[in-house]
DNA sequence: TACCTCTTCATAGTCACACTGTCAAGAATT
DNA sequence: AATTCTTGACAGTGTGACTATGAAGAGGTA
């Protein structure tokens, strides 16, 4: 992050390649051949970076899905609700997927299934991110927020299941009719489960209409003030 | 359907072999050799019955995705009002994933993001079932079950997605603690879902405890019925 | 310029596995 | 006994992941 658009180095070059041709025509049908022509290397330079073409696939998220988390860990703390903290991770989650639609086709269709990607560095991140989630909904029923009796890891596979299922199915089958974009859908989504788990019901979430670009701003603010500090201590 | 039981023939017992191996290894690692000899037939008599080795993947969930819509658009007409319909319909998907999580593992996992297992009858017959459900949402709408503005297609990829993704982690790292089955947390997923989007929220629906030993019941009563006719107009 | 060393890449392989062709052995039919 | 039909063993072929080798270029020392 500190580097600012460095010049692409061979490697940058073969992961760009990879990911639209693996996207493209899924991991089986690319060939190395394919990819090295893309990269403008040869097959072998690819095998100098990479141990296999495995190891080529699972090199690519790695990246995008560390500093997502860390973005993301970097402004929650700062969000006060847990109701406002769910609807940030949610909107990091629509965002990743909106911005980057190759990357998230090859994430959910073809990693997340892959059992050995689930020992790779990308795939910790994932849990992570999937974890801090989980810890809010678990707030949330502790502080009173939302129903005692409320399954935190239902709520959390209502979340992502949702979304997940709804960008799978508008990536392959296009999306139905008027729609624009998921994001459209997570006022009224969100609105569902929180009204449905709602401990309160007269309740209306201080924080529940937060946006993306707040949230941005928000990142902007606090890497200023950390700019100013030493670079250590930001423990909410 | 009318033959119960009958000897497996060596399609059936390759189909078997197959099913077991792909679900245990995953696709790409799964060799014929492997699967022939767990069929006990030879390589080639693989490919006397399939034409490459995709195919085979492709016909084994055929049989048991036509069964399970076919079972479920039998039954869904008799049931009165949508959210029992609804939740009918996925207490056959709940059924069909926990009954056979060889098969789920397969779709869900490794074939629902093939392209060209999108064209295959397996898949129309998933894409039915889909349907059917879309419809459900859909009359529930019109007919003032819900609320005027719901999004027919967000309602879908909340019941479905959840599922789903209920599924497939617990497939993948085990349920997590004292949880017995996904069945446990239909009810208070339902009720969460149905509680947001319901157009008058006193209304508690007639049939939303319906269970599916209830629902086995009802198509056998069916059967019955229809066994005593001519057995070709079941039109509601 | 001549000589040495080190990095980077292209060529020409090897190997595993999906898939095919051939033919013999057995079962069923006549 | 003669004939088709079905099945499987075996020996291929072709593709594509991966590797071993050596050439081209950059940098250093006389």
């Amino acid at each position: 992050m500190t580097e600012k658009s460095r010049p692409k180095t061979r490697k940058d070059r073969i992961m760009d390649a990879a990911l639209r041709i693996f996207a493209e025509k899924g991991f089986q049908n690319a060939t190395i051949t394919e990819i090295s022509k893309e990269a403008g290397v040869s097959d072998a330079t690819i095998y100098e970076y990479f141990g296999t073409k495995e190891d080529l696939l699972f090199a690519i998220p790695e990246k995008i899905s560390n500093d997502t988390f860390e973005a993301s860990a970097k402004v929650i703390p700062y969000i006060k609700g847990v109701e406002g903290k769910i609807r940030a991770i949610m909107l990091f989650y629509i965002e990743l997927y909106q911005s980057n639609p190759d990357y998230s086709a090859l994430v959910l269709l073809q990693l997340m299934s892959n059992k050995r990607f689930r020992q790779t560095p990308a795939h910790a991140a994932i849990r992570r991110s999937s974890h801090a989630l989980l810890d809010c909904i678990k707030e949330g029923i502790t502080d009173g927020t939302f129903k005692k009796d409320a399954n935190p890891y239902l709520i959390r596979s209502m979340l992502m299941g949702t979304i997940e299922h709804l960008f799978i199915h508008w990536h392959m089958q296009g999306r139905p009719k008027g729609k624009t974009s998921i994001t459209d859908l997570l006022d009224p989504f969100i609105e569902i489960v929180f009204d449905g788990i709602r401990a309160k019901k007269e309740f209306p979430g201080t924080t529940l209409y937060l946006k993306m670009e707040d949230i941005k701003a928000l990142g902007n603010l606090i890497q200023k003030k950390e700019g100013g500090n030493s670079s250590k201590d930001k423990n909410k």
